[in-house]
DNA sequence: AACTATTTATAAGA
DNA sequence: TTCTTATAAATAGTT
């Protein structure tokens, strides 16, 4: 998109890749901007540069998503709050907020079709690869992909995985537009 | 850039502006890969449509970027962020919240040892995973390794009706399977 | 920091 | 819906 096409790698010249870092980095929070402008949708950007600096871009509404998410803490809260700085404090906060969750889970579990998780979980995670509708797939690509997933690697991760990623989105949706 | 210039705006019509989403979020998604590549650069990106379904993009993956950036926002509070936000300092009441999810993922690793029974299989599995095909386990192993994924989706999505984080913290999980 | 020649993204249309 | 294409927008190299 210049004077001439470019390769697609990582560019060499120390100078040259920081100004196209700088140039790159504004037009993709602006295009970020803009999707979500035209369909009010919500989006949160994290970038570390090649100097490690963290860039931050978020618009609207994530600040909505950690006020559900803090409603729900609160709710749980039949605790005090101001002395959660505790470590003792804090951790019996949790195992209530997850005692909590077990129950919002069992009962959750317990209202689903056992096939329904897994459609959800397949389609999820083909729309982040190549974004194809799940309605595409023919029944033997989603088993294949069922198997892949099945014995892939670091499986055993998924779970922590899940859960530090969960709470950074709420910091990244926090950060950004409180 | 198109056949006519738009006005920033959200776009009315429905139809219109689901395919704009679409076509837009792909062009971000590939920018965001673009700047990666070319500039060696970490980007993280969570979108949500306006039908608040969750899409992520991630590179290296998401997971790592997320929990990069919580490391550094732990860190310091003078991160360099566009869009929406007004944030200066995060409000304490956030502040608690982040130590709280920290806690949640530290439950999350207790969990992890406690599942011992699925968590040896999953250990084994993926000690195992080059060379035993996924043909090689029982039915019931795959049942299990399902069942427990569900619960794991479930447990994460605390209030699925506000927000569609499990779909998101799925298709983060998945990145790492490829 | 600005400036363009080009490439790239995309709004409408097919 | 998927493909096409005219046009807007982004940007690589230059000044």
């Amino acid at each position: 998109m210049g004077r001439s096409k470019i390769k697609m790698e990582q560019v060499q010249d120390t100078n040259t890749k920081q100004v196209t870092f700088s140039k790159r980095r504004l037009g993709l929070f602006k295009k970020a901007s803009e999707l979500a402008t035209l369909c009010n949708a919500e989006v949160g950007i994290v970038v570390f540069s090649p100097g490690n600096k963290p860039y931050t871009f978020g618009k609207p509404n994530f600040d909505l998503i950690a006020e559900r998410f803090k409603n729900e803490f609160e709710e749980s809260d039949s605790f005090e709050t101001s002395g959660c700085s505790s470590r003792g404090s804090i951790a019996r906060q949790d195992k209530k907020i997850c005692k909590r969750l077990d129950s919002i889970n069992e009962e959750a579990e317990a209202e689903k079709k056992q096939g329904e998780d897994l459609h959800k979980w397949l389609e999820s995670a083909e729309e982040e690869r190549f974004n194809k509708p799940i309605e595409e797939f023919t029944l033997e690509e989603l088993k294949e992909f069922e198997a892949k997933m099945k014995r892939l690697e670091g499986g055993i991760q998924i779970n922590l995985n899940n859960m530090q990623a969960s709470s950074s989105l709420l910091k990244i949706s926090m950060q950004s537009c409180k």
